[in-house]
DNA sequence: GATTTAACTGAACATTCGTTCAAATCAATC
DNA sequence: GATTGATTTGAACGAATGTTCAGTTAAATC
């Protein structure tokens, strides 16, 4: 049993699923051939098959890992306060997690519709997983009299839909900081559900 | 010079553009093909090409179209008043025109990757333009008083975000009516730029 | 009813696609 | 240094791609 540490394809597995996130980030899935992820690897067609079973794997192991991630970010983090202060948390949050990982995001909202149906069920269900965070935070705040929202799942896909936003025109060379831009929009959904 | 008038063409014309539409917006450009197309038409995928020089012109032509009438459209309703109604009948007709056309909304995001550097660059033109519209009635708003907004392109685009987020859950058969849907964002919109 | 020509067909074009697989390569173990 | 097995190559597969075009069809004009 030869190369069982360290061996190459512990390089070269990440690096695949690398350049297929950059590449089906700037491009489109549909659009990325399998031989255009094995350039960029540095390597032929078929070595990508010792690594993934399918292109359609390949985008699902992207969208779900990222998915993954987020909720375990936010589950890791979060310290249950009030509903003030889980909504600051979870502003900020959110600002910071999707904008340093801009092409995971973009792949996760625009590759929906080439994934599979049994992968799209999962990935949905995943999403709803997050967005029921933010309701269950807005009604919380609604029972104790801090927030004034008719429709909590509505303003939280509102307040998700508006932070998202942040990663089509935030650039970290840009002239605002990213602190700056968590303090603006902080300051807009506090406002956005205020009683 | 025989079927000047009420030819064929008048018909396939729109079939063809109606069927990249819905293809488009359902599949993506890149996996959609033209035979995918023509077989929506109902036609050859050679005839295809008496209505557009190629499949980019085809996809221009939809996105292009889409911008030209959101941006008429706002300027023919449009009615100068005072910012804080501006921005009460800007919220609800961006709500209204998305919510009647999302298919056209949807390739309008998501497909800007894939047209070609000249196209992209009008499109992208386009969109500043009415990003700007939102952002002077802002402007408008802060210098009277009546609002208070740090940045208020940021802020336009973060209401742009949300407000073109109702597409993503928005369904006429749902639980809300569309006029619903429009008290509960103006009530949000309202409150975000508030003073 | 002959003529005209817009509209469309159907086949072909050179490429490219995702995927498979026998053979070659190479690094770690014995 | 021979052996082993993980890793990769390189060619091949059938199918599909966007686009072209000579030829056919059919509707409006004369």
């Amino acid at each position: 049993m030869a190369r069982t540490q360290g061996s190459h394809s512990d390089i070269t597995g990440p690096k695949v699923r690398e350049a297929a996130l950059r590449l089906f980030a700037r491009h489109g899935y549909a659009a990325v051939s399998m031989r255009q992820i094995a350039g960029e690897v540095g390597v032929q067609a078929g070595a990508l098959y010792n690594y993934t079973p399918d292109k359609q794997s390949l985008l699902m192991d992207l969208m779900k890992g990222h998915m993954d991630e987020l909720i375990a970010a936010w589950e890791h983090q979060s310290s249950a306060r009030d509903p003030m202060a889980a909504l600051e948390q979870f502003t900020r949050f959110h600002i910071r997690f999707h904008s340093k990982r801009p092409e995971a995001v973009f792949i996760s909202y625009m590759e929906l519709r080439n994934l599979n149906p049994e992968n799209f069920i999962v990935i949905e269900a995943l999403r709803r997983t997050y967005e029921d965070v933010l309701a269950d935070i807005l009604r919380a705040g609604v029972n104790k009299g801090e927030f004034s929202v008719p429709e909590p799942k509505v303003a939280a896909m509102a307040v998700i839909a508006m932070l998202t936003g942040v990663n089509t025109w935030y650039r970290d060379e840009g002239r605002l900081s990213l602190a700056q831009v968590e303090e603006i929009y902080w300051g807009m959904v506090r406002k956005t559900v205020a009683a």
